[in-house]
DNA sequence: TATTGTTATACTCTATAACTATA
DNA sequence: TATAGTTATAGAGTATAACAATA
């Protein structure tokens, strides 16, 4: 609310050169933006494996959880119960994990990598590992130690306010 | 890759408490699920003017840079000239948007904020104010700054590596 | 030739409701 | 009754290709 509202003269260059006004300063407008070139960072990192955050997030808990239900892979990443059911049959099409008979619930489904997705998994482990460390390198150990808590009390502010 | 691989015993409560393994130290994988709090209080506090986060974002540029082209609102805010124009649609159905001939380009659209448009920005600047502050409150005036501070070393990082 | 807006289309992620088989 | 997985479906965001009008 500080400079005047005059509609703007046509002296633009290649790039447009607009106000953006409070958003620069709104922590969802810069995490939104930041999110997604780490994504797309990602994306053109882990893309040669054709494997998204999500199928590399799921791969991740089931090796550091062999046997554990569809249903906790799901909740400790966020993702809905009928939502983890197409991801999982597209890895287990791929080949990569495996749905077995839980030992003492016939409701659920004991998840396993295979042979495949364990060796996937180290694979990725180098490339995810090249990909965060161009970000490491922007902001320092310290920066991204300093991000990730800040962005942990963001996470449970928001937790907190979640019965509101 | 340091505990040892063992299947999990059942003796889960409520809640699964399953290894993440690197996952909660990714800045990918932290500023996702930091993203998701953000939205979706945002929409929780947005939710009753029927405004999104998008549509919140374009009201505010179109505000800021009246007579600005679609091309320009959409450049700026990192959306695709053909998914801005669902959004530009919608925002004039609503009335809350114009776009009327531009001075000098017959191709383009020149935008501007109806009467009603720019009442309903002023009211979401309230909304948008309050959902802020819950986050502010969370890492404190200081946090707030770092955060935008290193999201913003983030995104420069990732435009660098983005011819590779 | 290149650019602006548009349409069509597809893919991913997210959300809800209802069904089944088990518990 | 409640829970685990599933199916169907819908809404959003994002991406690409092709077209008409205009530069």
């Amino acid at each position: 609310m500080s400079q005047p509202h005059r509609d703007r003269v046509e002296t633009e260059s290649d790039t447009a050169q607009l106000d953006l006004g409070p958003l620069p300063g709104l922590i969802g407008y810069v995490l939104r933006r930041a999110q997604l070139c780490v994504f797309k960072d990602f994306n053109d990192t882990c893309g040669e494996a054709d494997v998204r955050p999500a199928i590399f997030s799921i791969l991740t808990i089931i090796d550091r959880n062999p046997g554990a239900r569809q249903g906790e892979v799901g909740a400790v990443l966020g993702i809905k119960r009928s939502n983890i059911v197409a991801l999982l049959n597209e890895m287990e099409e791929r080949g990569l994990a495996e749905r077995r008979p839980h030992a003492s619930d016939r409701r659920s489904h004991a998840l396993f990598l295979t042979d495949a997705g364990d060796a996937l998994l180290r694979r990725l482990d180098g490339l995810v590992e090249k990909h965060e460390k161009r970000f490491v390198d922007a902001v320092g150990e310290d920066g991204r130690d300093q991000l990730i808590d800040l962005l942990g009390n963001i996470q449970n502010a928001a937790d907190l306010g979640d019965d509101r």
